[in-house]
RNA sequence: GCUCCCGUGGUGUAGUCCGGCCAAUCAUUCCGGCCUUUCGAGCCGGCGACCCGGGUUCAAAUCCCGGCGGGAGCACCA
């Protein structure tokens, strides 16, 4: 044991490089595995065969989409890839009282900035002549039939099993009064339903209804049609005529699985290999419309992009990249346990992302005024970056400089600091509003704490930090905070959206508009 | 109430179908160290888990039975 320690202790003083050359001679497949490992990639699919896979992504064109969106369309995007198979893009848009015309766009958008393409896109609305077909196969099988019973007795019935009389009627009249559907039985009036079984102890089987009689305009088919298909009755049919192989959906629907099958089975049509997973929650954060609708019209965020919504809009306004809420998103895997993340899983992902691309500048949240006694005068060259090639900018200094008042607290007379990459300084007064220093020299001391800084020639700026909207169920108020301070001048040459690091403070993303400018506090 | 699903370290996950190679994977958090002109990144190390109780078996995280805990469904919404 005591041998084990000082030989991880001699390799732990070895340079970094110094190990990895070493462990080169010694072993060099160590090296390799250590890459190949950092892929992630989902466990494989049953049933699939190579070229042959088809997945498919179903929003309904209702809202904005979000991280739980995200994580469906990856799997199903990643599995298509995966076999080299295809991928379709399908607007189950259903029911034209919640489907929007822009909403269509928006979550195209939405998938483009994720980097999801698609191979077939569609809209299920578009298919109405063929599921009426199927409608009517059914009813001439006998195995659905239209129901003149009220929501209510329907749903009552269907909580105690019972059968009520419309289930009796022949097929010739279910199909008069099908088309009757179509033309002037009022909205509400009649739905067409399965004949499953009112006695199964899936309440999912218990005759669910196959269509219904919306009368709303439709923003694709506009009064085209006013009966429409339920979820239960477009998704196995379109599932199975598109060719799909593998949908997936969450856990939520697993007792309708037997009315899915059920459904192709009387229809005659392929079963595909129907999947679930859990869905997604991170904790603090809000998915549901329900929820952040109100926090919207009450003026508590700004809108679906609000930087603290998990929303895919909110996400990209924080700095959240597209490669990170994959990788995130697929790290979670199909499992079915369901479960809450935290943020900062998601975060620690990010940040190995944007680290290697953000630019570096000063901030110094709360400054405070330091004088420095005989500053030389520089022209001090600054690189974005600490290791990639970003350039440089070049800081002109004098004797004033502003460094962030929290550094200073624990400071006193006497103490030295070093103004980061630029000197020394030590400490020869502390007054209220102002801090006397005197030069020290530009040698790089150790253990002496490196302080960003910024010159007189600096400008306000506010970081907009944002904390979770909910702390267990119940609302924040203080989700949102301001911090103010001073930035070097070169953030200016910032681009709008931007994600840059300021230093020792954390990665925000830069908003520009006009001449105004405001960082959103992305993550440490 | 009824029905279904789930239950692996602080958190999230792999493994569970087809029991042994699992004294259990990976990530994250936390702790220690190295490196570093950031409290960031990188690197090395460490702590830490199979919900409980029975059973089957030479052998159970994995199969069976019974508890307990969590979630979902019981819509003319998806």
């Amino acid at each position: 044991m005591e041998i084990v320690e000082r030989v991880v202790e001699e390799v732990n003083d070895l340079d970094v490089n110094e190990q990895r050359r070493i462990l080169s001679e010694i072993e060099p497949k160590l090296l390799v595995k250590e890459r190949r490992k950092k892929e992630i990639s989902l466990p494989p699919l049953p049933h699939a065969e190579y070229g042959k896979v088809v997945t498919r992504f179903p929003p309904e064109p209702n809202g904005y989409l979000h991280i739980g969106h995200a994580k469906a369309a990856f799997i199903d995007y990643e599995y298509a890839q995966m076999y080299d198979g295809k991928f379709i893009l399908r607007f189950d848009d259903t029911n034209p009282e919640n489907e929007k015309i822009e909403y269509y766009d928006v979550q195209k958008e939405d998938l483009r900035w994720l980097g999801i393409e698609w191979d077939i896109e569609y809209c299920t609305s578009s298919n109405l002549p063929k599921h009426y077909e199927l409608a009517e196969k059914l009813i001439l099988q006998g195995d659905a039939y239209v129901c003149l019973c009220d929501q209510s007795t329907i749903r009552k019935n269907r909580f105690e099993g019972k059968i009520c009389r419309c289930r009796e009627r022949d097929k010739d009249e279910n199909l008069s009064l099908w088309k009757e559907m179509h033309k002037d039985i009022e909205e509400g009036g009649a739905v067409l339903r399965l004949k499953g079984d009112m006695k199964s102890k899936n309440t999912a089987m218990r005759d669910p209804t196959l269509f219904r009689i919306i009368d709303a305009e439709h923003p694709i088919q506009g009064h085209k049609y006013r009966v429409w298909p339920t979820y239960d009755f477009a998704g196995a049919i379109e599932d199975s005529l598109s060719g799909v192989t593998h949908p997936f959906r969450t856990k939520e629907y697993e007792l309708r699985d037997e009315v899915y099958f059920y459904i192709l089975d009387k229809l005659n049509l392929r079963k595909p290999h129907l999947m679930e997973f859990s869905r997604l929650s991170i904790e603090g954060m809000p998915v549901s419309k329900r929820k952040i609708k109100p926090l919207i019209d009450e003026g508590k965020v700004s809108g679906y992009d609000d930087f603290r919504l998990p929303t895919l809009r909110g996400l990209k306004r924080r700095g959240i990249t597209p490669e990170a809420i994959r990788l995130f998103v697929l790290s979670q895997g199909i499992s079915k346990s369901e479960s809450t993340v935290t943020f900062d899983q998601l975060e620690a992902v990010n940040r190995k992302i944007i680290d290697k691309r953000a630019r570096r500048f000063f901030f110094v949240p709360n400054p405070v005024k330091i004088y420095v006694e005989n500053a030389p005068a520089l022209k001090k060259k600054l690189k974005f970056h600490p290791t990639e090639d970003m350039g440089y900018r070049v800081v002109e200094t004098s004797s004033v400089f502003f460094v962030p008042r929290e550094d200073i607290k624990s400071m006193r007379e006497g103490d030295i600091f070093r103004l980061k990459d630029l000197y020394n300084v030590r400490i020869s007064e502390i007054k209220k509003d102002e801090i006397k220093a005197t030069y020290e020299g530009e040698e790089l001391l150790k253990d002496v704490e490196k302080i960003q800084w910024v010159t007189e020639k600096s400008f306000e700026f506010v970081v907009l930090v944002g904390g979770p909207l909910f702390i267990g169920d119940k609302y924040n108020p203080d989700s949102l905070k301001r911090v103010r301070g001073l930035v070097e001048e070169s953030l200016k040459t910032a681009r709008n959206g931007e994600i840059v690091q300021f230093e020792r403070f954390g990665f925000v993303r830069i908003e520009k508009e006009g001449d105004s400018m405001v960082g959103i506090f992305t993550h440490k």
